[in-house]
DNA sequence: CGAAGAGGTTGGGCCCCACGT
DNA sequence: ACGTGGGGCCCAACCTCTTCG
């Protein structure tokens, strides 16, 4: 059987199923087989990247190349030839040219890396064992505004939430610093900060905010878009501020997290960081710590009145914990509007046959109008609904939330960041950005 | 039966790469 | 040499379904 048959006998077996629990057992009797896992290793491992998606898959291009013997050899082939020339994209058509529909599918599914099977990194090694999927957690923020009663009666610590990329500083065995991503990605070339980071504990890793260093203040969202245009880019690094907000030590990491409580934690890195005193290297102030509610809504207001982001809330006695947490809680105000909707498109995956998502028309500070796409939000039936019967949302007015105007750097004009669709307005008829 | 966990959609903006002019 | 479009990644928000407690 080839490997290309054996995944596909996978695939239909675990797709067959919407219980987790059927398809981890589904998946434990493939601990042994190594082709299908290999598959699985190359479709969910967030550093195998091919440069192949929808439009370049769909591109025609009419090349000779050499023909992958089989699925294996393929996928080899676009781990080392993944920058979306128009040879690799031959080389994909060959290989999928004698398949049928379905293999075609799978094998496309694949290079554009978007197959879904309902279950992925977090289920797989919870069957194939922690390493299987190389994995990167930090700890995230759930929202306040949703969880406001877990905090009354709680000790809590408020900071700053700052609008900047996210940045986990670990140093290896030889006492090497690397700064990563979020998402586990490493950002290189930080030359000024790798060389002040050694002044830091390596036993310990550090958790904050990248943020461009500014001579003189700056509108938040501006600041935001140099940041990550510095972050982004290959090269020397350079006059970037690592605001640091939490630190633990490196073996509670690699075990999951630290039990240490965060007053704790915070206590000992403001005494570290204030060893220091480096030019890019910033303790996140604490702006109060208590179990007062309404500071939560009096500093919220402060910070977005500043143009900031907004705060975050820790629980004082919660430990550090590598997922998204109520134990830490963003606070931030988002905007609504009334825009009208001028177009609309189909999903894919499972928005495939239902709306994926509207053009909308608003008006901009300067009174004229701009457009941008909503397409979070909606409901399943709404998706239904609305791929059905267009004309029940284009030409109307709908309500949307969004953070803030955004422009970009060529300066054409304006569009919203975080848009969502609220609901439909069919009382009103105007546009309106309340 | 509500909370938590996991999975899968969707947005703007920037950089890098490939390709066409 | 330069502009453009696609992919990847930074920021996310939010919905759906299953399982846990």
């Amino acid at each position: 059987m080839s490997t290309l048959d054996d995944f596909e006998v996978f695939y239909q077996k675990i797709t067959g199923t919407t219980s987790r629990l059927e398809k981890e057992a589904i998946l434990k009797s493939y601990q042994n087989n190594e082709t299908v896992k290999e598959v699985l290793q190359f479709l969910f491992d967030p550093f195998v990247v091919t440069g192949i998606s929808k439009r370049k898959l769909a591109k025609k291009v009419s090349l000779i190349c050499e023909k992958c013997a089989d699925l294996h050899e393929l996928l080899n082939y676009f781990r080392t030839h993944n920058t979306g020339r128009d040879e690799d994209i031959a080389v994909l058509q060959q290989f999928t040219a004698d398949l049928n529909e379905t293999q075609t599918e799978l094998v496309n599914g694949l290079i554009k890396k978007d197959l879904t099977l309902g279950a992925n990194e977090k289920t797989l090694n919870k069957v194939f064992g922690a390493n299987f999927i190389p994995a990167f957690n930090v700890m995230l923020a759930e929202k306040y505004m949703e969880n406001t009663a877990f905090v009354v009666g709680k000790r809590f610590i408020i900071t700053e939430k700052f609008d900047g990329v996210r940045c986990m500083l670990i140093f290896n065995e030889a006492g090497e610093p690397t700064f990563f991503s979020r998402a586990g990605k490493s950002f290189d070339d930080m030359v000024e900060l790798s060389e002040e980071v050694r002044q830091l504990n390596p036993q310990m890793v550090y958790d904050g905010e990248l943020l461009l260093g500014v001579d003189k203040p700056i509108d938040s969202a501006d600041l935001y878009r140099m940041t990550v245009k510095v972050t982004n880019s290959d090269g020397i690094k350079k006059g970037l501020v690592y605001n640091v907000f939490d630190c633990l030590p490196k073996a509670d990491l690699l075990n999951g997290g630290s039990a240490i409580p965060c007053e704790k934690r915070k206590t000992m890195l403001s005494a570290e960081l204030r060893k220091v005193q480096l030019p890019h290297l910033k303790e996140v102030p604490i702006l109060y710590v208590g179990e007062d509610t309404d500071k939560i809504d009096t500093l919220c207001d402060e910070y977005t009145n500043m143009g900031r982001e907004g705060i975050m809330v820790n629980i004082a006695d919660a430990p550090y914990e590598c997922k998204r947490t109520k134990n830490l809680l963003k606070v931030k105000r988002f905007n609504a509007a009334d825009v009208l909707v001028l177009d609309w498109e189909e999903g894919s995956g499972a928005n495939q046959g239902k709306l994926g998502a509207v053009t909308v028309e608003f008006i901009a500070p300067d009174q004229k109008r701009y457009t941008c796409k909503v397409g979070s939000g909606f409901e399943k039936e709404e998706r239904e609904e609305f791929f059905a019967h267009p004309e029940k949302i284009v030409g109307h007015i709908i309500e949307i939330g969004y953070f803030e105007l955004s422009q970009n750097q060529n300066d054409d004009g304006y569009s919203l960041r975080f848009p969502t669709f609220k609901c439909l307005r069919d009382d009103k008829n105007e546009i309106s950005m309340h």
